[in-house]
DNA sequence: TCGGTTTACGTCAAACGTAAACATA
DNA sequence: TATGTTTACGTTTGACGTAAACCGA
């Protein structure tokens, strides 16, 4: 009984910031998807996870229960992935050509 | 550092039937597919997970680890999604309409 | 009006199925 | 040869961005 794993992410963000547009920034996403992804959730489950205020969604009490959750799955396998990942992120990208390329 | 979430779907799966097609029967999707998501996550992870045999794979080490802890936080998604989602899986499709329109 | 969320619509790429190739008991 | 995995290729569809609508302080 797995949801829609993307929408999880989606709502373990929004759920940290109690935001959409600050969970599309995390994301690298923009709001619009995330508000989607949310409501898929949602539907899903067929309970509303967060309260739409003005300019700010607050967690239902569902919806902190979850959170608590999914964060803590998340949270697991994150370190899980950390742990064993060889290729660790370089943040540098080597390039390899020949000289008489490189020198146009 | 999370993986390409369906694919770390996929991974639990053969990872528990120890055979890319039981996995492939259990997503509903073919085996094909598997092999593929597999792939995919060995390349995120940049190590093997599985050993290929004839006619079999046998989990690494490394595989054998990263399986118990995708195993947990899936379990931990799954209770907890069991817990809050408020449509049941029903069997029955309940369906109304006008009498006029049922007798044609 | 302003800042955040929702929605309509067209686009793109990830994931897929089919089918053939591969590998080994 | 038979069974399970891998790969090539074309297709589908879920997720996306843009942009407009919405909504209430």
């Amino acid at each position: 009984m797995l949801p829609p794993l993307s929408s999880l992410r989606a709502f373990e963000a929004a759920a940290r910031h109690l935001s959409f547009t600050k969970a599309a920034e995390e994301l690298f996403v923009t709001q619009s998807a995330v508000s989607r992804q949310i409501r898929l959730l949602e539907e899903f489950l067929d309970l509303q996870l967060f309260e739409r205020k003005h300019r700010a969604v607050v967690l239902t009490a569902e919806g902190e229960r979850y959170r608590r959750d999914v964060t803590g799955a998340f949270s697991q396998v994150d370190i899980a992935t950390r742990r064993l990942r060889r290729k660790q992120g370089r943040e540098v990208l080597n390039i390899q050509t020949y000289t008489t390329f490189t020198m146009r």
